[in-house]
DNA sequence: CGTGCGCTTGACTTTTTTCAATAAAGGTGG
DNA sequence: CCACCTTTATTGAAAAAAGTCAAGCGCACG
């Protein structure tokens, strides 16, 4: 029983009744993906959504020109896909394995019946789409009213804050893909990063970058300030 | 009982049972806003969403210098703020009647309990996050893929489709809140709408926009052609 | 009848992107 | 372990897009 176990650790399906988890695991189906492989594309038939166990996964848009806008990364324990299963429409945006993952795939209508039995895991759910809306409110406000030293220096702050305010973070992904994630392409990014490093504000070698003047940066982030 | 009839109407309210529309009709307050009063503001807590019965409301962010991002305008049986109501924090953005506005408040306790009974009431919270999500995904994609005149041309395509492919459109916005609703300013939308007027793509005066060429949009709104 | 707001236009500045060239890093097979 | 090749990152110069500032028009509303 594994598995179930594996479910039950899982915060989108906390706090379910025994009889929950079995069923869930009578419907999902076990895949893997291969770093770089697609999951799914943007106007696919959303026949169900998906559960990273291992590995991380993006989520983006695709413009004509081959520029990428990164929605969200997902890793362990995040769903995706769910968007999908309750619009009754095709996938909004593209998914790709960043590395190999695992990942559990739940068929939409089989999962529509769970849901209608438990009202915790519908709730669970409103929690997470919920959660993801807000994200998307604060992606939406940074590329619109922001630029893009604004929006690196948000970013950031929030790695920063993920890492209890540690001051040394390192990128989990590479430049081209934080490019993607801030709405911008990598030269630009390039550029920023290294104007950031000549007023003092951070220093960065590679993927690791080390935070020097907190209160500057957020007076970027919030627009008080802005770069020579 | 004309009350819960009202109730009964609203998309997010279908399909539930009698008791429930009772319940509902128990905990919630009327109120009524007029045209630029506030309703809310970001992080304010979220005690509870709201639904609107009359009128319409703006969900918008706001830059330092004043510049707004419009996320969305709802109008009659669209149901606003329940993110906060979901994720126990606080609202993610603002809140303005646009006009007299009546709505009915929900607090959050209480709507808690009554999802908790009734499964259709989550799965139909659900699809409204759902779509929620979807149509950010498209904002996103529009404000870092397209740039301003895409973004127009997107719009005024939208706006046809709602009205069956209607070539003629009437604004229900004033073009600083357009502008607003596309990531931009007044000024830049001026002279964007300006070209289009030349290139013969549309015909603007006032809030009266006719699309002359169906096709030339659709181009500008995936890339593939731009404004002289 | 004047004040104010919405809208437009012009001139100018800033920011970002594009294009191109090069450097550095990382993995693969010999 | 190294040479090779691909991907990733950086930098410069030029072009394009959008934003700022300022001025002016027209129309609604008090």
């Amino acid at each position: 029983m594994r598995l179930i176990d594996q479910l039950a650790n899982i915060p989108l399906f906390q706090g379910l009744a025994q009889k929950q988890y079995e069923d869930l695991a009578m419907i999902l189906v076990d895949q893997v993906f291969q770093r770089g492989e697609n999951i799914f594309n943007e106007d696919d038939e959303g026949v169900g959504f998906y559960l990273i166990i291992s590995g991380r996964v993006k989520i983006f848009k695709l413009s004509l020109e081959g520029k990428e806008q990164i929605l969200h990364i997902f890793g362990p324990g995040e769903p995706f896909g769910e968007v999908a299963v309750f619009t009754g429409k095709r996938f909004p945006a593209n998914a790709e394995a960043m590395e190999e993952s695992r990942v559990f795939f739940f068929p939409r209508k089989a999962f529509g019946e769970l849901i209608r039995q438990d009202p915790s895991l519908a709730l669970n759910m409103l929690a997470v789409l919920s959660h993801r809306l807000r994200r998307f409110s604060a992606l939406i406000e940074n590329l619109s009213l922001k630029e893009v030293p604004g929006r690196l220096a948000a970013h950031l702050l929030y790695l920063s804050e993920i890492k209890k305010g540690a001051i040394d973070l390192t990128l989990e992904i590479s430049k081209n893909q934080l490019a993607g994630l801030l709405g911008t392409i990598p030269e630009t990014l390039s550029r920023i990063l290294a104007r950031m490093g000549k007023e003092g504000l951070i220093k960065s070698s590679g993927r690791q970058i080390k935070l020097l003047d907190r209160k500057g940066l957020e007076e970027l982030a919030s627009g008080e300030r802005r770069l020579a």
